[in-house]
DNA sequence: GCCAGATTAGAATAAAAATTCCAAAATCAC
DNA sequence: GTGATTTTGGAATTTTTATTCTAATCTGGC
């Protein structure tokens, strides 16, 4: 019954998924997807329970397990479990390990990274005023148009925005700079202005941010430190303290007040439609 | 039956054992020592591979566990297995949890964000490969021309490589398909491909990958699962496991993988750049 | 729209594991 | 050394889990 060409790591397993992946009919692919993303939950569940995460009848799991080669789900299983004590020193000794090399592989400078993303996560909490968040919303909210502004470094938190935005249907025109043409101009009273800058601060970005201003816009400021010429300007400021590794800033605060924002946004404006609809049905 | 002062985490019964272990009988003793010896494999075994790796009957191994207060040998499993998986809760609980809170503050939903995106860049360390990180870092410090390609959601995570790179000074080309002008044909036999999608994947990223593969320029993958269509063509992975929050993914995790990148191929090719110099210069 | 083949769901069955039980052995007090 | 008490080993039982089987459903070609 059982091949003996069954893998015999998870290794394996997982390059036989992903050649055999596209061929599998849909229950099929739904587990190897589920495997894929949770391989450290085969080791420790039951047939059933896996099967229930991954939507499928336990039968198909079985299916699959057999399609990959094995005799079934517990052989399958017997070789996730071998590699499950490897794991088990976990993330923080691991961690420690690659300190210990030195900066040197590229795998110590991602957990140097990651250290640093942590703690300017952890930092992000106290840094953003939650009166100020919900003032930003607020304003935003109300917006006929949210323009999105920041170069260079901040570009990815600006286009990260504007993905989002767009797939919320929040009218937004990111200020991307192409060709040199300038958007400023279509900046109007009743629009808002998110802008996006770090020390040493753009030109660009804040001479919009003063059009913004001077147009009677919103203007919400993601930004590090209360000295920023944005906060001066009278932006409602989201300050972001994050941290650099040599010469480069992690960004990972950043995007996450980001998108924080933008779904509280598209939340807020959907609830403010929902209000106007109500009115004129009264 | 079960005692319902069992022990609720590892912690827990480890302190138990530490307290009960003198008073117990010769053979409940070697339980004790080996459960302390090893915690690990008490998640994935079942009663008789310990009880025999311990040198015990699996009945001693029932009393055991009994003596500890749970009801027998597989609640106290229960405890070990989950402690392990409680690292990377499943979806579910976390979206039930950004429910139940609702959208409610925006504070709320920042700290959902934050939650997340602490823990997509502690399992970073676990999902990054080193060896495929280093075979990237090889392959992109020899290219001529690094390309990068992503669109929409994985937009942010090019154009900041797109600036990292900039400021490295690496001769690069962000795909950023704007104007429908399509920069496929500048793609070389001696570049490098960073192409980065998540499922769904994108068909733009995946068609333009072909092509750099068809043209023996070399390919690098940040996607999410080993079943990703990068993958199956031959790139070297780098999987980050992303999390959603509603529809939304965090992006966290995959920026600091990006940035590490960046600048270990920057530190790559200064190196490789030193050698040729040496090489000249006798 | 109908047929052939593939795929699936769910019940039925087989296997394996956990748990209990009890007689045999060991330990201890006297 | 003897009896009482605790501890142990191993088989018997119960429960859980894996696996298989079959009827029903779906899918793609004509």
């Amino acid at each position: 019954m059982s091949d003996d060409n069954a893998p015999k790591s998870i290794d394996e397993v997982f390059s036989r998924i992903s050649q055999q992946s596209d061929s599998f009919p849909k229950r099929l692919k739904q587990c190897a997807d589920f495997v894929a993303a949770n391989p450290d939950r085969v080791a420790v569940s039951t047939v059933s329970e896996l099967s229930e995460s991954a939507g499928v009848q336990p039968s198909a799991f079985m299916r699959f397990c057999q399609d990959l080669g094995f005799s079934g789900f517990s052989q399958m299983q017997k070789v996730f479990r071998s590699d499950y004590s490897q794991k088990w020193p976990d993330y923080g000794t691991r961690l420690e390990k690659l300190r210990e090399h030195g900066t040197e592989s590229p795998s110590a400078l991602l957990a140097e990274f990651v250290e640093v993303g942590r703690m300017s996560l952890e930092n992000l909490m106290t840094s953003v005023d939650p009166a100020a968040l919900e003032e930003a919303v607020k304003q935003l909210a109300r917006a006929r148009t949210i323009h999105l502004v920041g170069f260079r470094r901040a570009f990815p938190v600006t286009s990260y925005l504007g993905y989002a935005f767009e797939k919320l249907e929040v009218p937004t025109i990111l200020h991307s700079g192409i060709g040199g043409i300038k958007l400023d101009h279509t900046i109007q009273p009743d629009d808002a202005v998110i802008a996006v800058t770090f020390a040493p601060y753009s030109e660009q970005t804040l001479e919009i941010a003063d059009i913004a201003k001077q147009r009677d816009a919103d203007l919400v400021a993601i930004t590090d430190l209360v000295t920023s010429p944005l906060v001066q300007m009278g932006a409602v400021p989201l300050l972001v303290a994050e941290l650099d590794v040599g010469a480069f800033r992690a960004l990972s605060a950043s995007l996450s007040l980001a998108i924080s924002l933008a779904v509280s946004v598209g939340a807020a404006r959907e609830k403010l439609q929902f209000e106007k609809n109500m009115l004129h049905d009264n």
